[in-house]
DNA sequence: GAGTAGCGTTAGAGCGCTCTAACGACGAGA
DNA sequence: TCTCGTCGTTAGAGCGCTCTAACGCTACTC
């Protein structure tokens, strides 16, 4: 037993396998310039000495690493979590590898993942419905390649795959106007990703089906809780609503809950939306209509673009909108009888 | 412009502020020694180039970066998440940073993964639900301290967090019993961690219960799909379980949502109980029995464990099992009359 | 005023790797 | 035989930081 447990290096490979630490370096890049008997001898000593390459050291002396940095606003709602499917394959492809970042609960969480990215200088990253300001993103853009998904973001520097949230929203104002509903309400995502092209997006729809006088948005944010407040403050209304567009799934069956508790029907009594077709949407118990956006294209996309800067072969900020979809399911129908 | 943009170092700083690199890195390192003066004249250097301290060098020259690797079996699993932001929370306090890796939906993903942490030099790592052989974890838990959440493992060298199982299967079956029922069946986990032993404690429970007959598992996962798959193979049994004890809640709202799409009722025709009290238990529309385990505290002891290890204050390993409590809603009720 | 302790500061080696330039060996062409 | 080019290999500088040991300075003691 040594004295002092230490990593294996370079050099003791080297001495190892007899060649030089040059060798080993190149062995251990995949070099095509070395003989398959080198190759081979160092490959054995390292295998025994049980050898890892610290990246340290080598992102220190090559100044990069193949790694990026995913910041992901919540762990806890799926829909970052299926667009970090495609991220993940993207990278996996294009030989990079991931370290992920989290906001969790604590206050500037956001800032502190970013500034751990850039002090572990990433190559790149790509922030996953990051609530920073943008400001904030763009001064970390300009250290490395950034690129935002599910939100827009205003900038010369910062790529960014967006959802079509106009599109979005006139696919669902659309359906419920063609079942016959006229109050339309609108529970927002407060100041989360995207909330804000959300509700633009709905009060958009509603205009152009000559509905601007029945615009109705109730203050709410992408969680469940949110959800049950807003569905309280709506069952407190004077007029109750026929229809609900919630800002995304969770809210959505949240809202139902509640709504069922106070003994309505959904959707006799009223129709509700969600947002995102998570796999909550799906379950045939809550089977709700609600906005499909392509999620694992989302992040592959993503990623693709992130690639694109980190190789240099594009400087100019790029946005990419995709196209969402409605998934009608049980939640939606025509309004009860007008009172 | 500068023709090429290079970071600013230590030495840039230094210079900015007219003293000595050395000086500048004992005012990184917060050091007590620095007078007030020259910190200032350091920290305004600093914030007008806009240095970061590279992590790399810094990581190289140090041989610690306090930052540990947490791997997260599953990122679309409530449960995971949860446990998450307890490491979360201990890590913030002890001064680590934390990196995630997932599996993603590669083969080997966790070995990739582990494998980063490892070339990154982590000071440590948690494994939150992990499939790897325990062999393979021992082998990366020879470089560095290593605790496994949510699983247990039987090793000299590796801490672990785990649920006590027969105490949740026996609360379980207990309640069950106590509602009258008999035909207890349990879907179980699979090859997901913690599966055996959830598995074990429904068998030990049963015949503490003297249903040693009445034993019945079939084979499942954590995920909704395998719910689905298991309530189609019970639903072709000759003879219905009055109850199903699932492996988690996933996979028992799917469940649900089959049997009562197969024009079951839950829980008139059958009970139903999950395991974990994901929020998806507490939706009021699915509003499910479960099992509760603490895992946020889970989370927390975990990285105390890792700390523990870090700092060289224990060597020997450690397994802390956690206690967890029955969470009565209403998937469950008294059997059918006999038929 | 010489000696000394204490404190803030600094020089310089070294962490483990990559990368450039140069090296020797060898075969081809003059 | 000599030069040249090619190819596999290597020496050595350097990446940006930490850390030890030593430094000069002030304040204090006798």
């Amino acid at each position: 037993m040594e004295s002092v447990k230490r990593e294996p290096t370079m050099d003791d490979v080297a001495l190892a396998a007899g060649v030089s630490r040059a060798l080993v370096s190149l062995v251990m890049r995949e070099s095509p310039k070395v003989s398959d008997e080198r190759r081979a001898r160092v490959m054995a000593a390292a295998a025994t000495l049980g050898y890892r390459p610290n990246a340290w050291a080598r992102g220190l002396a090559s100044r990069r690493l193949k790694t990026i940095g995913v910041l992901l606003n919540e762990l806890h709602n799926p829909f970052y979590a299926e667009i970090m499917d495609g991220i993940d394959a993207g990278a996996a492809e294009a030989g990079y590898r991931v370290v992920l970042g989290t906001a969790g609960s604590r206050p500037g969480g956001e800032q502190t993942a970013l500034d751990t990215f850039l002090e572990l200088r990433a190559d790149g990253a790509i922030l996953v419905g990051p609530r920073l300001a943008t400001t904030d993103i763009a001064k970390a853009a300009a250290r490395m390649p950034v690129v935002v998904v599910a939100r827009g973001v205003r900038s010369k520097t910062i790529d960014s795959i967006t959802n079509d949230e106009r599109h979005g929203a006139r696919l669902v104002v659309e359906h419920l106007v063609s079942l016959g509903h006229r109050g339309i309400t609108h529970v927002d995502g407060g100041s989360g990703a995207g909330a804000a092209a959300r509700r633009a997006g709905y009060e958009e729809a509603m205009r152009g089906a000559r509905l601007a006088r029945e615009i109705r948005i109730v203050a709410g944010d992408y969680t469940d809780l949110a959800g049950l407040a807003a569905a309280d403050s709506i069952l407190r209304s004077r007029r109750l609503p026929t229809a609900i567009f919630a800002a995304n799934d969770l809210a959505a069956a949240a809202m139902i809950d509640r709504f069922e508790g106070a003994g309505l029907r959904v959707p006799a009594d009223i129709s509700v939306v969600g947002h995102d077709n998570t796999f909550l949407a799906a379950l045939h118990h809550i089977s709700l209509t609600t906005v499909d956006q392509p999620r694992p294209e989302m992040g592959r996309r993503a990623m693709a673009l992130l690639v694109e800067r980190m190789d240099g072969m594009r400087t100019a900020a790029v946005n990419v909108r995709v196209t969402p979809s409605l998934v009608v399911r049980s939640t939606t129908g025509p309004p009860r009888a007008a009172d």
